[in-house]
DNA sequence: ATAATAGTGTCTCTTAGACAATATTTC
DNA sequence: GAAATATTGTCTAAGAGACACTATTAT
């Protein structure tokens, strides 16, 4: 294989997280050039001996410090344009990452720079390289998954009510939903959420019944847009 | 980024077509170790300044001397297991790609060793290196996109009549539709095909309305395998 | 005429969305 | 009690599958 060209694997991920009612992103302000000061997506390069998913979670790991016990971590797609980093010829695996609302990055470490944004406040010119192209890519891979998998509940804290994750999809789909028939349909998904029988008051009105994640990997039946605006 | 490890970045392409009503994969007999005489995806390593997409193409060419002028081409998702080749760490991307019926392909070329081969006929254990998992997961793929995207099109010739659409629809997922229903949701969802005006004998019976492709990318609506079967 | 396939009509059942109605809290 | 939210009930319309029926060819 002497004489093939090699090149530089990365791992970059889009870390997604729902912060006072809005969408937002992890990233790190860079330090140095190229892009300096401009915004990025951590990530990092790919041991030599390390599997790509492992490479991306320890690079959030790294880069964040957060706890992540147990992400939502999906491999979104591999991006390799010739000059999408102007240092090198560098091929990026970008994955899709959610987590439960996190308290803010902890200073001190490889974290330092790191920051959520609103999805919606970062313009496309302020993001390094092709990220923002792998943000949106990311970002319409949430949108659809939702449909499908229980990707929700990942937004969600360990318990939660119908009602927040109803406002998962609703922020991260950006349109409202009818609460009624949003129930009606979560819980007739099979193992998407499971009662804890337990009921908690969360702001006013009739207390609502807790729910954990169910089992489930594939929403059966999904939980589909609106796609008829489009015909 | 001297001293960060360089690996060896390469594109797999499993090309589907359909042949005599089964489901076909193009696969290579490798005349080297590792996996001598065993079947490979066609593939190769992506030049130092090429883009992903251009280096599938490319292979695909050069691995098989296919007319490639309209070829349904996605990236499928990227490989990475450390020791996947054991001759160095390679990362592949996968890609899916879907042609209409074609020729043996060229011997006299790169593609001597290529071979059209029934999918359901592939013991995992005959292909080389992690390509059995790149392959169900190929096909795997192929089966959610007709239900979404206007894919099936693609194993078509350039005009088609619905009844030979339906049939790829049954081939790929296994199971029959009703003819029927079948030709109403072709005909409603926009822009899948669009009628030539002509007619044209296939077998027996009266004569099918010829179509060709439409210019849509997504199904509205969609048409989707009976899930109903999971519930 | 009979067989075969293309394409349309129609029936029934399920599901989705709209929204009324009830339940259980806080103020 | 009034307001707020949770949850259930019900109506209606659209879509899916089943299948009867018509259309157009070969034999």
């Amino acid at each position: 294989m002497a004489g093939y060209p090699s090149i530089f694997v990365t791992v970059d991920i889009v870390v997604l997280t729902i912060r006072g009612e809005r969408l937002h992103v992890l990233s790190i302000r860079r330090g140095e050039p190229p892009y300096v000061r401009r915004l990025a997506l951590p990530g990092g390069f790919v041991d030599q001996d390390e599997d790509l998913d492992t490479a991306a979670r320890r690079e959030l790991n790294e880069e964040t410090g957060l706890d992540i016990g147990d992400v939502w971590l999906e491999q979104l797609r591999t991006y390799g344009a010739p000059r999408r980093d102007p240092r090198a010829r560098t091929v990026s695996v970008a994955y899709l990452a959610v987590l439960a609302d996190q308290p803010e990055p902890e200073a001190g470490t490889d974290a330092a720079a790191a920051r959520w944004w609103p999805v919606d406040e970062l313009s496309p010119k302020r993001l390094a390289f092709d990220h923002a192209t792998i943000l949106a890519d990311a970002v319409e891979r949430a949108r659809g998954r939702l449909e499908y998998a229980p990707l929700a509940a990942a937004f969600c804290a360990d318990e939660f009510t119908i009602a927040e994750l109803r406002r998962v999809y609703e922020i991260v789909w950006g349109r409202s939903l009818e609460p009624a028939n949003f129930h009606r349909k979560v819980t007739r998904a099979r193992d998407f959420v499971v009662s804890t029988g337990r009921r908690e008051q969360r702001g006013s009105g009739r207390p609502a019944r807790l729910y954990r994640r169910g089992g489930a990997t594939q929403l059966h039946p999904p939980i589909l847009r609106d796609t008829s605006l489009s015909s």
